[in-house]
RNA sequence: GCGCGGUUAGCUCAGUUGGAUAGAGCGUUGGCCUCCGGAGCCAAAGGUCACAGGUUCGAAUCCUGUACCGCGCACCA
């Protein structure tokens, strides 16, 4: 592509003036003087060298001079900047590629070779997914998309704290529920889950065995609940995940963990490496940190002392305890003896979607990990941050407490699946936003899922004239390059360009897992090509008589299109090909 | 008290990893349909990039400190 062969070029033009290697950028200048791509190289290489950049930039200028089929005018500009303009044919060529590789568009055809595990959502099997699980969600699923096309062969899995405290309380919710629906006056504890959902479990419970339960002692009924309570909400979970489009290949489940005894088989390796100790509170902790105002003096009666890991040498607050003094470990070494199973699952890179209130828990895992020697650079976590939703200008405030939750199923239904997606994925995932629904149901120009969407649907359309005259564009096999020769115009060789840079737009999106990046530059392409489509209605229109003309603006159309339609899908957001207009509203 | 994230136009947010004159959408004001989709486009107004230092050819971007906002700081998960 058009970014790689510029980006080789320069290479080689530092190697041969200068026998270096350095690390440079190459923009896209908004300013068309500066030409079609700019790059820093000179003034990069001004240590190594020793010289000015200006005088580094001339040499570097007459190596790349002598490229003339794809280069067509080198200037040293500023400061010592290298001004590159391409050539016409070097920027219709991105048209055949892009029309050449079709939907494959923008992915890396050569594999990385390298194995990438992404954990998102893993939300506690206790509720139904809501939107503060949304966000996670989202940006999992698309930097999955992203990584496997930039060539990673990647798993993207959920962990299900299947076993604990949370699924025992979940489990005598229910049951509460069950006995209420034998008529029966029931007072929930404190702690129980009030939604109604546990109460459509319980009917379940009562649909399937009656009351069989009712004289059951706990020890008989709790691991039946607590099944039913797993399946159903799993279940739910499924359902959910299913109509937003996000995909999970695997389901990994806290208990197998203690099932093949991964946690004792983890805590003998501590203990081996001389990480663990006994004692009744962490080694180490002062006043200062176990403050009055910290919660964990809250807590302070229920700690008894245990185990503890050495997580505090390898970056961690304070150690942390692994095994409580009744020899039950904690929720941390089931989540430590996850994360090693990750290692031993031979990937090379793993990463971690955590919403922002479970970033306290990077340290202790990277702490833990490499308590075990392990390399926990492999390891990287995306915080997302909250998210406040807007409705009417207002903020609307949940709590769990008084079963006011937002599901992610009710988001879906209420805007759908592709303008929740875009609108969480436009954001960089560690920025809090305002979610504003109103804007998201409206099918404007305001809305910007619906200004994407419809750019698609208008290029779509133009296709679709262009048949319906006779003029239909004959594809890549017939395109000529007298045909291509015809594009010309300024918006034209701009949109050109923009569509060249897509791979490399793909490749940094996913390696920096930042999807919003991708959103920017659909946004952007889509911009460009309006403006062109309004500004040349009447004089240059992309359907005329001269059938030469027509056939290249119609591969341009087609390709641009085609490129768009990668972007968003990449995303998991349609490309529609036509859409129906508004209703007018009465007045 | 400590840790993480944030602070850029009236509002919501970008800013290509340190580059050229800081951008987009919404909102405001004013324009553009004989037309391949006006669901669009063009133009104007709007900025002490929270504040103060520092690093260098060059800082919204990096380092230090301060202020404010959010999240977290449990032997819950």
């Amino acid at each position: 592509m058009l970014h790689g062969q510029i980006d080789a070029l320069i290479k080689d033009a530092i190697q041969s003036a200068f026998n270096q290697a350095a690390e440079f950028t190459i923009d896209a200048p908004k300013n068309p003087e500066h030409g079609d791509f700019a790059t820093n190289a000179a003034m990069v290489l001004t240590k190594l060298v020793q010289k000015p950049p200006r005088v580094i930039a001339e040499a570097l200028a007459e190596q790349l001079r002598s490229h003339s089929q794809v280069i067509a005018k080198v200037e040293v500009a500023g400061p010592g900047f290298i001004n590159i303009t391409v050539t016409r044919e070097a920027l219709y060529q991105t048209v055949r590629d892009v029309l050449a590789a079709g939907d494959r568009f923008g992915q890396q055809e050569k594999p990385q070779g390298k194995k990438v595990l992404v954990e998102y959502v893993s939300a506690n099997p206790t509720g139904p997914l809501h939107l503060g699980h949304a966000r996670g969600a989202f940006v999992g699923d698309a930097v999955s998309r992203l990584l496997q096309a930039a060539g990673f062969a990647v798993t993207r899995e959920f962990y299900t704290n299947d076993v604990g405290n949370q699924v025992n309380i979940l489990a005598r919710s229910i049951y509460l529920r069950y006995r209420e629906l034998f008529g029966e006056n029931i007072t929930l504890d404190k702690d129980a889950y009030p939604g109604a959902y546990v109460i459509d479990i319980a009917k379940v419970l009562k649909e399937e065995d009656g009351d069989k339960w009712l004289t059951a002692s706990e020890d008989e009924w709790r691991p039946r609940c607590l099944a039913i309570g797993l399946r159903e909400n799993l279940k739910g979970i499924r359902e959910s995940l299913e109509i937003a489009g996000i995909q999970i290949d695997s389901w990994f489940s806290e208990g197998s963990l203690h099932e093949q005894n991964r946690i004792s088989e983890l805590i003998t390796s501590y203990r081996k490496l001389g990480m663990l100790y006994e004692a009744e509170r962490a080694e180490g902790t002062d006043e200062k940190i176990r403050r009055e105002d910290s919660k964990a003096a809250n807590y302070a009666h229920q700690q008894k002392g245990g185990t503890f890991l050495r997580t505090a040498q390898f970056g961690d607050e304070e150690d942390r305890i692994l095994v409580r003094a009744n020899g039950e470990p904690v929720y941390l070494a089931a989540d430590l003896a996850y994360h090693k199973t990750k290692f031993d699952r031979g990937f090379d890179w793993m990463i971690d979607v955590f919403g922002a209130d479970h970033s306290g828990h990077i340290p202790r895992i990277r702490a833990g990990m490499r308590a075990l020697e392990l390399d926990d650079k492999k390891l990287q976590f995306v915080c997302v941050q909250m998210v406040r939703l807007i409705r009417n200008g207002q903020e609307v405030k949940f709590s769990k407490r008084s079963g006011q939750i937002y599901l992610l199923s009710d988001l879906i239904e209420e805007i759908g699946s592709d303008a929740a997606r875009f609108i969480f994925l436009m954001r960089a995932p560690d920025t809090q936003f305002d979610f504003d629904l109103d804007l998201a149901i409206k099918q404007s120009s305001d809305n910007p899922v619906f200004y994407t969407q419809y750019g698609h649907a208008r290029m779509a359309t133009l296709l679709r004239r262009a048949e319906e005259a006779g003029k239909s564009f004959g594809g890549l096999a017939r395109l000529s390059d007298e045909a291509l020769a015809k594009l010309v115009l300024p918006e034209e060789r701009n949109m050109l360009k923009k569509m060249g840079l897509f791979p490399d737009v793909v490749m940094r999106s996913a390696l920096s897992l930042e999807p919003h990046r991708m959103l920017h530059y659909c946004q952007d392409l889509i911009g460009e090509f309006h403006t062109y489509f309004t500004k040349y209605r009447h004089t240059e229109r992309v359907i005329s008589d001269d059938a030469l003309l027509t056939e290249g603006r119609l591969a341009m159309v087609a390709a641009l299109k085609q490129t768009l339609h990668n972007a968003l899908s990449l995303l998991g957001i349609s490309a529609p090909e036509y859409m129906h207009a508004p209703e007018e509203k009465a007045e």
